[in-house]
DNA sequence: TTGACATCATACTCGGGCGTATGCAACGAC
DNA sequence: GTCGTTGCATACGCCCGAGTATGATGTCAA
């Protein structure tokens, strides 16, 4: 199986999770980090979010995301067997980022509201820092909630699907717990999960790059959506 | 000018406001309405707005439009110019929709919460409703906010997004005055502002459609939605 | 009856884009 | 040195889709 694996390495992507993961040669030191994750993928991971982050998935060529750094499709497609699957790497690259930042806010000790502060305040500022590749990422859950154009693109998404739910799973968790300890306002649970998750992802939607934002107003921003997302469900701290 | 109109009619809905106002012939009485907007046209726009919705604009052709109910390209393109008129019709279609319902409710004496309570909620239900057109809307709007493609697309976009900052003025209004008033809990407008019209705008993103689902379940959810993301902003009222 | 116009369907052009095949340079292995 | 391998660039094949051109049918007026 495993589809012919004809050319040079093509790593494969629908079989195991993390794309970053894979990304590390296996006997690649952390230290140096330098080149070991294949300079070149980063690169192009980054132009591909760009782009798609832009003009959105059918909209954005192969050609296109080449010829943003200099590189020429031939290049880009070394590396990646296909569009799709670029894309799905971009938008994995991007949750993978999430679980990063948020999972250990969640295992932290702490009531249910703190925590859930903790983890918005992660979540809204990797998601600025990295914003291409989040926006990718929303793109490829929308893609799949209406109609993914052919079914050999909803498998390249489904491990994806699955890890993006999984995410959501850990602020439906702790929403959960806060709910019965009384901590969290009472209400239909879907819905608040989904709402907040929206509210803390409204820089994906609305944010214009401005030059003129050093990370301290960054931060700041990150706070006023955070309180603005989460003064709805957690009464009480500002 | 006008760009020619050459061919039948096609109406140019670059210049005038309200598309679903143009679709009036001069001298239709409201009364009947059965088919004075014509009703080629209407079901084309349906049919365009579902597939955008599902697909996005680009991965959509005109083809698939017609064969959604039937027609052929031909009948499509007798009546709008080019696929991007198309889009913005079906875009417009559903401002104007939330415009006709949500306007009033603003207008109406009351409170800054109670005014923003009855536009919310106003506003959830006219979007479930009539989905599909409120989905290309958002599309629209997330087009220009990035990099909309062809600069003509862009022209085309340009009445349409000032038309739709003039919506979200209204919200903007009340939550001012509210804020002066101190209904409102303090904080960035803008950002307020861009939080509940996301929040409120939910349904468009993580809606499926189920069956099992009477006006009396929707009116339920779009309860739900409202106070939600009217909690964090009017303390008081449930 | 005829001509003008509206309302479509069909057939075509043509550019763009995905994927692939091939060529070509560098580089270590032996 | 030569041979295989890696890391690209270039040049296609091929299909899809936007827009157009043309023709067929109906309808209404004169």
């Amino acid at each position: 199986m495993a589809s012919a694996a004809t050319g040079t390495h093509h790593r494969d992507t629908t079989g195991g999770s993390r794309v970053t993961a894979a990304l590390n040669e296996p006997s690649a030191d952390r230290s140096s980090a330098a080149t070991a994750p294949g300079k070149a993928e980063q690169a192009i991971l980054l132009a591909a979010a760009s782009c798609f982050a832009e003009r959105g998935f059918a909209a954005t060529s192969v050609d296109e995301v080449a010829r943003r750094m200099g590189y020429t499709k031939g290049r880009v497609y070394h590396y990646f067997r296909s569009k799709g699957e670029l894309f799905v790497a971009a938008a994995s690259y991007g949750l993978d980022r999430l679980c990063d930042e948020v999972e250990p806010q969640a295992k932290r000790a702490g009531g249910a509201c703190e925590r859930l502060n903790w983890m918005a305040r992660a979540h809204v500022l990797t998601q600025i820092r990295d914003l291409p590749y989040h926006r990718v990422m929303l793109q490829g859950v929308t893609m799949v909630v209406r109609g993914a154009t052919t079914p050999e693109e909803r498998t390249l998404l489904t491990n994806f699907l699955e890890r993006q739910r999984a995410y959501e799973g850990i602020f439906r968790e702790v929403l959960s717990v806060g709910m019965v300890s009384g901590d969290v306002r009472p209400g239909n649970l879907s819905i608040i999960v989904k709402t907040l998750l929206l509210s803390l992802n409204g820089s994906c939607f609305w944010f214009a790059e401005r030059e003129n934002q050093g990370p301290e107003e960054l931060g700041e921003l990150a706070d006023q959506i955070v309180s603005q997302a989460l003064f709805g469900i957690c009464e009480a701290k500002s």
